[in-house]
DNA sequence: TCTAATTAGTTCATATATGAATAATTCATA
DNA sequence: TATGAATTATTCATATATGAACTAATTAGA
């Protein structure tokens, strides 16, 4: 009999609602939410991204992306730049500031993260990662309803 | 060099967005937002309980947990009864109506977590129970109440 | 006993999630 | 080449998340 604390949906909420705390504590002190960051993280390999690009890499939807970017704006984080090709994309760059503000916490998120891999040997998290992948893989449509 | 995708707050985000449509389908079928339904499962073992323990079960936040509440009690899901002895508490007790729909969906939702489970062998998912618990185990704040 | 500290539920301001719909642009093809 | 389909970013309405603050009720302590 699988217990409501037990489903898959709660066991990962759970475990995200104990992880975030400690990365959002650098978050705050440098006046960004978790999915401020997280765009301007992906911003740090590439020098610009499209909006739908984004909303891909930090799974943040197009809707709440809007909103997101507007804000990173105000604060002069990052840019929007009509593309001349294509002329429905909008590149996103990281302005100068935005890209110091990177630089400045890159790595200390590096740090958090490397506190949690310690907590478990490389051969447990490639593990907890390919189950992790069986269970929520996607596959069809699973309507069960 | 740890990827941002591969970063735990994102391999944990992504496949909850994996997870629960499957899941969603349901709930919209019966007109329930993912968190309402959440309210009315936590009901499902107790008869009733207050909002602060709800929201413990649910991992919902307590100002969500207001307005969830509140939709709840409008669709005649749920009721509000201020406890006589202390009269802080408030029970939150299923109606009629409420434990219907719940009788009604819960065989799906099991069939849907059984779905998920079939995924994995029994040894893969304590497994992984194992080492996500070692990932996420909150260290500081023990609260040994 | 009386006040300070706690607790439960709530409100507030701001930010984000969700699904539907839309405007502008580009593409596909008859 | 006109025109319907597809794409990109956006808006809209509603629901939820987050952290601070607030109210009413209870408890702890001097």
């Amino acid at each position: 009999m699988p217990k409501f604390l037990d489903s898959l949906p709660m066991i990962l909420s759970r475990s995200l609602d104990r992880v975030m705390p400690s990365y959002r504590r650098l978050f705050q002190a440098n006046d960004l939410t978790d999915q401020q960051w997280r765009v301007l993280r992906a911003l740090w390999e590439k020098q610009h991204l499209t909006s739908a690009q984004i909303s891909q890499i930090t799974l943040l939807p197009p809707p709440s992306l809007v909103g997101i970017l507007d804000r990173l704006e105000k604060k002069n984080l990052i840019g929007r730049l009509r593309s001349t090709e294509d002329r429905r994309h909008i590149h996103i760059i990281p302005t100068q500031k935005g890209r110091a503000l990177m630089e400045h916490m890159m790595p200390i998120v590096e740090r958090i993260h490397d506190d949690f891999m310690q907590r478990v040997t490389a051969a447990e998290w490639d593990e907890f990662n390919r189950i992790l992948n069986k269970l929520s893989e996607p596959t069809k449509k699973r309507n069960l309803a």
